[in-house]
RNA sequence: GGCGGGUUGCCCGAGUGGCCAAUGGGAGCGGACUGUAAAUCCGUCGGCUUAGCCUUCGAAGGUUCGAAUCCUUCACCCGCCA
């Protein structure tokens, strides 16, 4: 070892869990510790937002960012249209101008993870491109003639999604079975373009990944490397980044932040411990301790609480951050809520999820339902039933009482909850 | 092409004429215990104008006082033989 170049950022990714493959890494170490680095990854629009599983990515697009590294990202608005193959089934291809729409929209949620840290500590200003720029140009002869010929089928069909596919009565396209040639002209694109010579991404693009470096080996000859984060997991088996029925969501309009705080804040003791190292930028001796206290005193969450504090500063902002927090103190504080004022009330609400009431005010099981908490009458009626409906913070026993005058509370606001966390807000109509 | 088996609620899976909105398990939801965890226990788990009514058991039609259950046709899936 003596003579080996030290990477801080190599060491710092290994520390955290974010490496689960990476290509030779003494060579990659010699590359990083050369000079800055121009490196990427993709991201395609398969929905109108990014979510938290897509996360990882920004971590590790980060720390090579703080380590003086050249980001670039990139949004597949042609990888998009074609459809990375899944092990299960073939995807739905959306129309162009949803995609479209859908690049526009990652491509302006992206931009905070990376630009703030080039603004604010001057470190280097990413580069973002869309793969539609070269991919949409490239004609048929030109694919087949100038990149198809470096392509095995060999190798093509051993990739895990596609032979998974094979053997599956699913069977696959030809189109999703190209996507990997797509991915990896984008390599090539980028590395002739932006000189760029490390890819991360997902260890479920590993495939494409490596393809990529191949091609760029075989048209260049230069030698590129990649890293690839593991697949986040929960302990309890299910699948990470799910809550209350859905995904948890970048975008503030479909996750709200005090959502988006809440799941983190939410997350098992094993699952808060485990992921605090992969999604906190805090020291190693910072992540320990917080771990050790939340091993310690576990009803105190230290760990729960510096993911949702963390990162919902990270996707939201320092304002949202401050009234997620504090939306929460309000709903699940010990404080009377009649002593609550009303901007706060109005805050917390406004985060939770509300409803506005015009006129007459109808029972607790129609404003269980209004808002959401139930999905319909007879759930609502089951859950005042099961004792699990909720008007500031009373056990509702009636589902077809109707609410007095006097339970408004400072704002015009009543507080609805059903179970434990679920809640909303009414809001007294004009 | 021939023969046989199958298609049930979010998922798995019972049910072969009335006692079936449909056994059981899982997921989900609520309660208790806790910490707005986990585990455990209990309850709940199609919809509605909720002691009643309406729509569900691959699709359509039929038999019957009455069908998820019987008959006919169609669609899809799975075995065995060719």
């Amino acid at each position: 070892m003596t003579g080996a170049p030290v990477n801080d950022v190599i060491d710092e990714l290994h520390r955290r869990g974010l490496i689960a493959l990476s290509t030779d890494e003494a060579a990659l170490r010699v590359h990083l510790a050369e000079g800055p680095v121009t490196y990427y990854a993709g991201f395609d629009p398969t929905a109108q937002s990014l979510h938290v599983g897509h996360l990882v990515q920004f971590m590790v697009l980060r720390a090579l960012q703080r380590a003086g590294h050249r980001p670039v990202v990139l949004v597949g608005g042609a990888t998009g249209l074609i459809g990375d193959p899944r092990m299960t089934a073939e995807r739905q291809l959306n129309d162009r101008d949803v995609v479209a729409g859908w690049v526009q929209r990652i491509r302006e949620q992206v931009a905070p993870f990376l630009d703030l840290p080039a603004e604010r500590d001057g470190l280097p200003a990413p580069v973002y491109v869309n793969n539609l720029e070269w991919t949409q140009p490239l004609s048929a002869i030109d694919l087949l003639r100038d990149i198809g010929k470096h392509f095995r089928v060999g190798q093509m069909l051993a990739k895990e999604a596609v032979s998974a596919r094979l053997n599956s009565d699913a069977g696959i396209s030809y189109t999703e079975f190209s996507y990997q040639i797509l991915q990896a002209n984008d390599y090539r694109e980028l590395h002739a373009r932006h000189g760029v010579t490390l890819q991360t991404g997902g260890s479920d693009q590993w495939g494409n990944i490596t393809a990529g470096i191949d091609l760029v080996r075989r048209t260049s000859g230069a030698k590129t490397h990649a890293l690839s984060t593991p697949l986040v997991t929960k302990s309890d088996g299910q699948k990470f980044g799910k809550s209350e029925g859905g995904a948890v969501w970048l975008d503030p309009t479909l996750t709200s932040p005090y959502a988006f705080f809440q799941f983190w804040l939410n997350a098992d003791d094993a699952d808060a411990r485990t992921w605090l190292p992969l999604y906190s930028e805090r020291s190693a001796e910072e992540v320990q301790a917080l771990i050790d206290e939340s091993v310690e005193r576990p009803a105190a969450r230290a760990a729960q609480r510096a993911l949702a504090e963390e990162l919902t500063l990270l996707v939201h902002g320092p304002e949202q951050l401050r009234q997620a927090e504090a939306a929460g103190r309000a709903l699940f504080g010990r404080d009377d809520l009649a002593s609550l004022d009303a901007g706060t009330l109005t805050a917390a609400l406004t985060e939770a999820g509300a409803v506005t009431v015009d006129g007459e005010l109808p029972s607790v099981a129609v404003l269980l339902q209004r808002s959401g908490l139930a999905a319909s009458l007879s759930e609502a009626r089951r859950t005042v039933k099961e004792g699990g409906a909720y008007l500031n913070n009373e056990r509702v026993t009636d589902a077809d009482a109707v609410p007095g005058d006097d339970a408004w509370l400072p704002g015009g606001w009543m507080v609805l909850r059903r179970g434990k966390r679920a809640v909303a807000g009414v809001q007294r109509g004009a």
